[in-house]
Formats: C-alpha cells, structure tokens, sequence
DNA sequence: ATAAAGTCGACTGAATTGATCGGGAATTGG
DNA sequence: CCAATTCCCGATCAATTCAGTCGACTTTAT
C-alpha cells in the first residue's frame, strides 16, 4: 500500500463529499473550488472510485456525485486503494527466486508490515472522520496534548 | 509521511543489518547482495540512515556498518522517515489562505491521520522484527504478539 | 603499497504526480 | 425539442521521484 498525496487528495475529496451529501448528489465542480483540487485531476480519481463502487454518479443538472454506499461503511484503505496502483513490492514476486539463506526475507518482513498498515487504515471509516470534521468547525474544540512527547503534538479529540 | 518501496528497502537493510551485526561491522556489498538491493543505491541511503545517526560506518578493511543505538531503540517509523523525503501535503502549508467555510478541512484532516499512521510505525521496532523474522527461519512459526489493538470505536479514541 | 571499504556528486531512464485540454455522452429544466 | 449542466474519457504534458549507474575520492587494515 502506497501513501501519497494523491491519496490525501481522495479522501479529502470523500470527505467533503460526505459530509454535503444531504442535499442530493455533490457535484465536482463544487468539491474542486472547496478543497482547491483541479476540476480535472478529480474526475480521474473520482472515475477509479466510482470503479470501486465507493462513489455512485448521476448525470445532468443537478447531478454530481453521492456515496455507493453509508459512510460507516467506506473504510480510509478502500479509499486509498483505489485511486493508488497496488504497490507490487516484492522483487521476488511470488516467484521464490531469492534462494538465499535467508528465503525471502524481504517478502515476509514487509507483507506482514503493510498488512498491519493497511488493517490500522482499514478500521478508519468516512464516518468517524465526519464527526470529527463536524466536532471542529461547530464547536472548534480542540483538545491540545503537551503531556507525553515532546515536539508533535496537537491531537484532537473524538467524539464518539 | 510518504511510504513506498524507498522506505522498504531502508526496513529490509536494516534487518538485514541488525541480525548480522553480532560478527562485527556488516558490509553494504553483503547486505546488497543478499537482499538483491543495488550496492550504490543502498550507499545513497545509508548515507541518510548514517546522518540521522540510526546507523554507524566503519572505515577501511572489515569495516562496514552498525546499528548506532540498541535494536529496540530503533523505530520504522524512523528508518522510512530517514530516507524518505518529508511529503509537505499541506497545501496551504501553515499559512491558511484556505479561507473558505471548512477553513482548511485538508489540514486538520491529514495531520490527524498521518500522525496516528506515524505513531502506529513508530510502535513497531527493529527488534520485533528481528525476532519474528528469526522464528520464521528457523522454527517457522509467525508470532503475532502485537495483533491486541482495539476495535474500530476504540481506535478513534486518539490517545491522550 | 595495496586493497577493502565507506563517501560524495553527478547523471540517467522510467515511472508517477498533478494538471490541462478537447471532445464526447447522458439528462434535466424550460 | 433544445440548451445547459454534469459526468465521462483519452491524450498530452512538466515536474518530481525512483532506482540505479558511474567515477572519483577518503579512510584504514594488513
């Protein structure tokens, strides 16, 4: 699993999406003067998206873009995943080419790291990110942590 | 925090590197060659690991490389951030000319998510890696000794 | 002195990123 | 029906990063 900004980009995009929904579908034009992403840079990822049924379309005036399915449900991962290329990540791919005395190392070491990254990505929903979002712009209660680590901080509290 | 292949051959090396490092100085030719990693590019990031002092070089026949501090003093997080260009992301970066309604939703968002995937990395260290990959060499079995993290409502609670 | 090793800088081809443009197709409101 | 709106798709592009290569250099053990 690749991190990048384009994947920031998606689930901003998601995001923003989410939380306008309500009154019908949410049109990119809309999303791209929002969250400052080109119009055209967002139909390519919003096309992967709607691929993986994350994001259902409806065409004509008035129409845009809503959720395939409840937020609750989209997890950051499925996000991500979908507009970024799958990562191969193994030289050895599958192949068991690397006969060395250590057998691979390199593909257990890292498919068992990026397993345990993408389970921490896939227990993040749209869902919990709404509340959050909400949480900071009605109420802006921001919970500043300056107990622990020194240096990075500024954690924010969910509300559950 | 960016991750790609980069930051994965950085983690492979330095396994690599701490589960030889007992016979003295390890070599980049050897790490090269048995993790298939041209010797050249392995120089260009161990020229990192070495300026952010997660590694030592010795000089000179026998010489090579060590960890520079204890294995589990030595997080993933820190070896891919080592090597890894720091990703900005931001694109208001800090000077918040997103003065729309959100009031620069992309900020807050990413920040909080990137934080709790850097603390996630950062509880994984060198040691642990080296443990389980010697159980698998050699007796073959995977210990999932860090698999107790919570369910998803208790994962949004961001620690405090 | 020689060889083993790290150190450094420049360079390169390929891929990815993020963006732009032009031309469509579907659908709604008038 | 017609025109505006919106999604859809392909081609193209500059900038950046990736992964690797090369050559020259410094340090040090034998």
């Amino acid at each position: 699993m690749r991190l990048t900004t384009k994947g920031r980009f998606a689930v901003t995009a998601m995001l923003d999406l989410a939380l306008r929904q309500d009154n019908g579908p949410v049109t990119l034009a809309g999303v791209a003067e929002r969250q400052r992403i080109s119009l055209s840079y967002l139909e390519q990822l919003f096309g992967k998206l709607r691929r993986q049924e994350l994001v259902a379309s409806v065409r004509g005036p008035g129409g845009g873009y809503c959720l395939a399915r409840d937020a609750r449900n989209i997890s950051v991962a499925q996000i991500i995943t979908a507009v970024d290329e799958p990562l191969d990540a193994t030289q050895c791919g599958g192949k068991e080419n690397c006969l060395d005395e250590h057998r691979c190392m390199t593909h257990d070491l890292w498919s068992s790291l990026s397993r345990r990254m993408y389970d921490y990505l896939d227990s993040v929903n749209l869902h919990e990110l709404m509340v959050q979002q909400r949480d900071k712009t009605t109420h802006r209660v921001v919970v500043h942590d300056h107990s622990a680590r020194p240096g990075v901080s500024e954690m924010v509290r969910v509300q559950l």
